[in-house]
DNA sequence: CCTTCTACCTAACGTTTGTTTGAAATATCC
DNA sequence: GGATATTTCAAACAAACGTTAGGTAGAAGG
């Protein structure tokens, strides 16, 4: 089945589209110019009107992976009521990462997936943007611990990190067309607060 | 920095190991014949000996990953005691889990990384081993949750998905040579069993 | 309508890839 | 030590790769 890149505004978003559709299913190095051009209805050479390399295309489906999921999770939390309970917060940042992840997935897929293999230029200038993202969970977090409201033996970086461990493995089995993303945010946050087992097992 | 592979019996291991390793760092198109070979201080067309293409190496890579954990996990449960508490035996579990995948990280990392990203028929081999894995922790979800051990709303399938998710993360940035796995272990199956909130905000 | 700009195509280049085959080197066995 | 088996090397092949440069078609502007 040969991926069509979707109907987008312009010749330059089509390539990124397509582009990320491919490298998460393949990686990078398993996709060529001549794929990436096929998807889109071009030929390889015309890429390079748009990129100045298939570097360059990479660097921007790892950024534009990125920061959806930021500028999400960063109006889920400004948008959050004054009187909001911890646990409503919580089910909105988490809300707010599992719908741009899932509505952007070949994006979000293909970081999240490839991230570690590509050159390490392209690494590097990737982790200002990931870092950004971490930094906006931490900040977050500890304002939950400053509040008093994580407990005292639970370190909010780690928090952030299994976190967004399991919420980033959905990316390999849900489906949006066959769930719903909000109740998925909701069991996902409700497990994170109050965790698997019924009190007075611990 | 050129990966040496490590010196292990035969070549035929070496060869593994050295693909594990370089799959997991550039993805499996991203590593040459030439490449595995080099790092095996060998030639590419002496690979063919005792390998009849990549994709053989691939797919032997990508078992091992997985079976490394299994057996883990299945010791684990074997070996717990007969009167253990349920935290008891989601520590042991998820202890094998965490030493296994992270003491053979290099092909764990591959398999977790790169399987999406391998040809269908690869990826076809790869997933009996992989359900069966899967079944490994869904029967022993499901015993906890037929002991009423779990609470009334988790889904063990669901929670299994979360779990193994974010140990498999994990593999992205603990490094065993700075933190003890068993600590890491202990944490995790703490917050998955209890959670990350004070109780009274749920 | 003519000129200019935009966006794509084509052909080609040098390099890299997985793989094969026969030769040579090394290890093992009697 | 010589014969045999195992293991590796070297050279080569066809195909594929990222990229370049010139050409062309169509759109836009005056």
């Amino acid at each position: 089945m040969q991926p069509k890149a979707p109907q987008t505004d312009t010749s330059r978003d089509r390539i990124l589209s397509a582009s990320a559709i491919l490298f998460r299913e393949h990686g990078y190095a398993g996709v060529s110019m001549r794929k990436i051009a096929e998807s889109c209805e071009m030929k390889a050479g015309s890429l390079y009107y748009h990129f100045a390399s298939k570097d360059q295309i990479l660097t921007e489906v790892l950024n534009i992976g990125i920061q959806k999921v930021h500028a999400a999770v960063a109006r889920s939390l400004s948008d959050a009521p004054a009187g909001a309970t911890v646990i409503d917060k919580l089910k909105r940042a988490i809300s707010g990462h599992l719908h741009a992840l899932l509505e952007y997935s070949s994006f979000t897929s293909a970081n999240v997936r490839i991230f570690r293999q590509v050159p390490d230029e392209i690494q590097n200038s990737n982790l200002e943007v990931r870092r950004a993202y971490e930094a906006l969970w931490d900040g977050f977090l500890q304002e939950l611990q400053d509040a008093g409201e994580l407990r005292n033996d639970v370190d909010p970086r780690s928090l952030r990190l299994m976190l967004i461990g399991a919420l980033n493995a959905t990316l390999e089995w849900f489906d949006p067309a066959l769930g719903n993303i909000s109740d998925l945010a909701d069991r996902y946050a409700d497990m994170l607060a109050n965790g698997a087992l019924k009190k007075g097992d611990s």
